[in-house]
DNA sequence: CATGAATGAGGCTTCATTCAT
DNA sequence: GATGAATGAAGCCTCATTCAT
């Protein structure tokens, strides 16, 4: 009994600690999506989450470790669904358009975060000198490589074209919604993907 | 005598301050631009051009401002140089292009600033408030769009596509080098564009 | 029966609590005299002592308060070693050195807190206000006082020296060791004792 | 005229600089001997000079390096005492008692810091690693070996004392009366040199 | 009693901006 | 105009102490 209550009272801290957590790192996902990293200051996050300034420091040890942790958090997430779309028995196209509805779909629902790095304003020293180390990142940009390896390999994609330029147009892509430009904000997720797709792949031409 | 004199000096000092401004511009640029917004002081501006900190001040009302100013500035050199593009009589796909080229030449010559706009790390109230109102940026991109507009009247362009989404995929497009990533910035700019020119103009599928 | 066993609980738990008393003492010890007064956290002490740090504040009221006691507990110990050297039959002198030599033979194993007070930083505000006044300091430099006094009544001691100088100086020479310049951390407590005991008793000068 | 005002106003600003500095270190001086290192606060200096906090950090780089510099400072006035009396055509004996009595007298008028630097609280790590380093202490100690080994060499002194001894007990000697306990505090420079100068040359010894 | 998560005052430091010279 | 010393708001972070569990 006592130890079942002991463990119950463990997994609840735990649990009560990791709740804590996602609550630090939903506010801060919301303030630095609002205002970008410079201008987001700890005490609006706590303020946020409703706890006190110290209390971020008990799950991060510094204002850069949390936006690291907030990264990595969501790069894993995407990553995880990246995964299961490569999975699937289907063509490279279809896979890369797929990403790319996700991509939209989560910027919508303002869910995306890894992919707008750009827009919260990073500087160069921390982007390049540590983010780019972080193992996550890395993977998704090694999981697109492969991707259009793959659609070379297997006579889906024009060979002649680089994969790294392939890749870095595909990421751009993906940001595509997150620069709160113009019109294009306001299609549906489904019909921005058309266009999208359609250039990416059939290009801008007109066919004669 | 005095009024002639004044006179003078006036045209004297304004073209000097004219040129303080300028030399101010280049050192906000380069600061900027290595560091990025939020880590570039004005102490280090000044120190850069050789004049005290607060003379910054007598040219720019704050710091927002300077960088407003920098922006414009940049915008108005590019819209130059793309409207001397524009007014050749050639294909649109081939102003397309060479806007591409110098935008890829600039910036690997250290001088594009306008489109890596992202990447100095201005946070989305600046970007989006104030950024995006100023009349120069407003311009570039009623260039762009009247130019997918053209193309597609004149039967170049694929009339199914929505023209913002051609601008906007194009404006990443023109911001490739700057995504400090990868090995596409070992490429010269005629190689990426290339390239660039072949996935954007008749896509990445492989041709049957 | 409740009360009953509550006592007996109370005896044991009085034990366990003055057990625990001790060990957080130690621990406070350890720290404080590797990193001084300041950079001593609570946070470290519990953890070096294996508990938490609430479970600190049921034994002492307050961070001063600990080292207060700690002081206390040492000034203690030392004043019961003199207390066996003082009650000896031997000269005064002899007296004296006994007590140098446990002084440099207690700091060099790491137990010597009490006379390397000023070495762990307290500040003025702590140390004269409130540490002088605690019994056992006092009680200490009273048995010195004394034996001075002692020294000069039966004509061990030049009697025109102010016993309180006697006194200063005395507790100068019973640092020596904590001062951790010069070479002389490395002399034995004994090689230590004798030159010390040389100049103290007889002065620096060559004999003629 | 207009060269010699240039000039003129540079050296004006050079010393109110000066001035200034030598302010804000007097002000850290006092603050810092009342209440300790750790808790002398930039901002309670700043209010005793009467400048803005910010203002500090024109003058030091840092709360460390300011006590570094005031150490220096105080380290290098007192250097410069102590040769002009080394320089002097006396006995060595008599040197060091003026080296005592100038020490009493700048402790007792306030100016004594260098010496009473165990006294201000400094932790352990910066005492030792940087304090140490510093060369003006280390310029010290090596004077004062030089004269123990003087004294030792024309016959002055007991040749059977390590003079590592002799130097530590010495600055021992000096800090005396910063040891803010007892009467001795209360008795003029002149007579507490007589009675530590007869007990370090003559010793405690009362004469048979 | 024991815990340790939470608190929040307070410390150090930076830097855009001002203003007397 | 030019200067740069001075300002002070604001930011990040630490840590002794409290208190609900």
């Amino acid at each position: 009994m006592v130890s079942s209550n002991t463990l119950k009272t463990g997994s609840l801290k735990e649990k009560r600690r990791e709740e804590r957590t996602a609550l630090i790192l939903q506010a801060a996902y919301d303030v630095i999506t609002e205002k970008g990293y410079y201008e987001a200051s700890m005490d609006e996050i706590a303020a946020r989450v409703g706890i006190a300034k110290g209390t971020l420091y008990l799950h991060f040890k510094s204002k850069e470790d949390l936006i690291f942790m907030l990264i990595e958090q969501e790069a894993i997430k995407f990553i995880a669904l990246v995964d299961g779309i490569i999975n699937q028995e289907i063509s490279v196209q279809h896979k890369l358009e797929q990403i790319l509805l996700e991509s939209y779909n989560s910027i919508q629902s303002g869910r995306q975060f890894l992919l707008a790095l750009r827009s919260i304003g990073l500087n160069k020293g921390l982007i390049k000198d540590k983010l780019e180390a972080q193992a996550s990142i890395g993977g998704l940009v090694q999981r697109f490589t492969r991707l259009f390896e793959d659609g070379k390999a297997n006579g889906e994609f024009d060979a002649t074209v680089p994969t790294a330029i392939m890749v870095s147009i595909f990421l751009g892509l993906m940001e595509l919604y997150s620069n709160d430009q113009s019109e294009i904000n306001q299609l549906s997720p489904k019909k921005l993907l058309e266009s999208v797709s359609h250039l990416f792949f059939r290009g801008l031409l007109a066919k004669s």
